[in-house]
DNA sequence: TGTACATCAGTGAACGCGCGTTCACTGATGTAC
DNA sequence: TGTACATCAGTGAACGCGCGTTCACTGATGTAC
């Protein structure tokens, strides 16, 4: 990211990412603006000149998580592949990589209690990242014959549902938690097992 | 609960519900020993008398939640029924009720960052409550043929997932995020899938 | 039953701390001439 | 190219606050006689 500001170059950026690494590394309770402000260099107050407060810091985070999320998912559906099911499982698997490679944001985007509708940009990047799922969803629902279809919603919402368990429940460093199976592996094997009730993948294969 | 100690009667215990009631209210975050004392009608220091420090006060809040949790699962897989498929299926409609009939807990369980290795009494209640989640999904498997039957641990550890999925995402008044289907209606649906997946279930059903 | 005593749950004051936020300021940068 | 000026990003000090924790204490309770 070129310098194009005054004093610092670009602190806005800065203080986000000093925001994500906090989360990170202390959870989204070990996040302090205070603190933010002094790993990007600079004073506490500085932070008023980009941000209205604390809050808007970390909505900002949960953001361009949801904008990454999106493009990351979107990226996996569009990938050509052999059939709308690989894609499908192609945009399930950047789930999970999505969550294991940005997790700071992934802890501000789920964990931090931010309203998603706290502004419009945040409603509007988190529906879209949840449209590509749910989009992923719908097409290979089609697969299947109208009487025996999935409404597009629930069946994303239930994919939805187990990545995230399996993200907060068996991908963290978990104090205390071992997971049983490495969370990718867990993942596509439940996974697989809802598609075969769906119909969507032979029960013998 | 009887009175049964010197001044207050029982403080360890109204402690420990006035976290509750805090951690339910604000969530995780909103939890603080001074406000738990003041709740309770004490002095912030008389907590130091029953616990030994602010975690320890969470941690004692998730031991008894882990107890009635594994007690009401226990119950439900207990109790009697046609089928261990039955049985199984009560055992998931608990974990949400419990989720939503005691929010604090649930929350100083999975959510406060707490160690569940941090005594031996909450680990213990722990493994007891996913025990029981096991070997509901153990008996069940062995309906199936052997070489069909997916291992007992994978199987809870995905019901586990999509429960805890659905709690976090669909369950709570989650500002901004409104559910598309009541969360029972979503989990229930989404097991009955896995479980057509597993072969557990007639596909035709 | 009454009294003296021991126990120990809860008090109240104090502590040092880091927090989010405010404000008047300063001084480096970009711009106009 | 050089100078004067305007901008505004970041400073530094200050604020009030509630936090978790400590400590010597006090006074209600239970107990021994």
């Amino acid at each position: 990211m070129a310098k194009r500001g005054y004093h610092h170059g670009n602190l806005r950026a800065a203080l986000v990412d000093s925001a994500l690494g906090l989360i990170e590394e202390k959870g989204p309770t070990g996040f302090t603006l205070s603190e933010a402000a002094k790993r990007a260099g600079v004073t506490p107050a500085a932070v008023y000149r980009h941000f209205g407060g604390r809050e808007d810091l970390i909505a900002e985070a949960a953001r361009q998580g949801f904008e990454i999320f999106a493009d990351l998912m979107e990226e996996a559906y569009n990938k050509p592949s052999k059939s709308t099911l690989a894609a499908f499982e192609s945009v399930c698997r950047s789930y999970l990589a999505f969550a294991k490679r940005f997790p700071g944001h992934y802890v501000a985007m789920f964990e931090s209690n931010i309203s998603l509708n706290r502004s419009a940009e945040l409603a509007a990047a988190s529906q879209r990242a949840l449209g590509v799922l749910e989009n992923a969803a719908h097409d290979l629902s089609q697969n299947l014959p109208p009487e025996k279809r999935p409404p597009a919603m629930m069946f994303s919402a239930h994919i939805w549902a187990m990545s995230h368990g399996v993200v907060e429940l068996f991908a963290r460093g978990n104090p205390g938690t071992k997971s049983p199976y490495p969370p990718e592996e867990l993942l596509e094997a439940g996974i697989g097992v809802y598609l075969r009730g769906l119909g969507l993948i032979p029960l013998d294969e």
